[in-house]
DNA sequence: ATCCGCCGTGGACAAATTGTCCACGGCGGA
DNA sequence: TCCGCCGTGGACAATTTGTCCACGGCGGAT
């Protein structure tokens, strides 16, 4: 089936290159079956880590996505994925399709700034619901540790606060009982992580 | 002057075409004194509402902006303006450009948009500076008015509190008395005025 | 098994902020 | 001149924020 797919892929490739990788993933194994164009460094036979998908809401039949992602050197991707399926209904291949925003996100970076600093009347963007912005940061964080949320380790946690007190989350009124709900922690645990996060700038283990 | 200036101000609104107007304003009569490519329906003899320009700090000599507008019809504008001084200092001609950013806004939208839902890491976009925000917004209402600050009547001011507290302003720590600074009040007047917007919906005058 | 240290909990409290109220003074119109 | 409206500043109550600490659970070392 695989081969069956290969050309798709290539076409997908070629269509998108050079801003996008197309990845064959199989489930079996968790492995990365073949690749094409990667942005990457992965090549065949790698982990794929693909547990991930578990965590996303499809928003179709085995479609899943577009989600973020980012690569170690900090280029963001927009990424699908569908799950491929024999005539018994077991999962075959996963495709995944990375697309490398960062020459769009450029893009729209010049043409945003036109001849303007403007913010204009859209001023309802100020708060927005940052508490579901809130709820999203701490998922991801868990994601991106791979745990969960009560299998997070102290340091883990004044990391995760660190970043919320950078991303301004405690200059909103009534943020550290709506951070602790988020975190599942009593308000007191999070005011000490915040102390201790604000006490060391970011170090992982003093010697 | 103004006839040595029109080839200029021909020759920009051209460039622009047909996403801005230039607009020569006679500083004494405060009125329009010719226009090309208008977007705005004001005419030769219009009223400027200049007065504007005292508000806004000038970048450079006698250069003013870019600074955001709006159109009646929502249209977004960036602008710019120069004075225009004969032998002696004194301003003889007002030289404003306008630039319609709504298409570069359509199209920053449709390639910020690309294959992206994305929330991504900037969680740095909690708060950014909302107090900056704050003071454009409030200078953008008293631009709107065609006022100043201490100009504005008394539903303007309980506008301006409602648009604050939809945008959410109210929702962050210590913002009370930062917006009375902002409106040029004490901190007793906004919360009056908060008391007064939240109230009544949206009402000009009740019989 | 027991002890110890770490960690989070809950609650008590002090400090700060937020929200209300009201008397006073300025200002414009009848 | 008198009146009514409006904002000011300050007093105060209500809430929220931040700190502290004793208690209890849990895992590792003895």
């Amino acid at each position: 089936m695989a081969d069956r797919l290969a050309p798709v892929c290539e076409a997908i490739a070629r269509l998108l290159s050079p801003h996008a990788e197309v990845v064959l993933h199989d489930p079996a194994t968790d492995s990365v079956l073949a690749i094409w164009n990667p942005l990457s460094k992965r090549t065949v036979g790698d982990p794929s880590l693909l547990g991930e998908l578990d965590e996303l809401t499809p928003v179709g039949t085995d479609v899943y996505g577009p989600y973020p992602k980012s690569l170690p050197d900090g280029r963001r991707l927009s990424s699908v994925s569908a799950v491929i399926r024999d005539g018994e209904g077991r999962p075959e291949a996963v495709l995944c399709v990375n697309v490398d925003r960062s020459a769009f996100d450029a893009a729209a970076r010049i043409l945003a700034a036109f001849a303007a600093p403007a913010t204009a009347q859209p001023a309802a963007l100020f708060a927005g619901d940052w508490t579901e912005r809130l709820n999203e940061t701490v998922a991801d964080f868990v994601r991106d540790k791979g745990a969960t949320l009560d299998g997070l380790s102290k340091s883990d946690r004044v990391e995760l606060v660190a970043e919320l007190d950078a991303a301004g989350v405690f200059d909103q009124r009534r943020s550290v009982p709506t951070v602790a709900r988020a975190m599942g922690l009593s308000r007191s645990a999070v005011y000490q992580l915040l102390a201790l996060s604000r006490k060391e700038p970011a170090d992982a283990d003093p010697a």
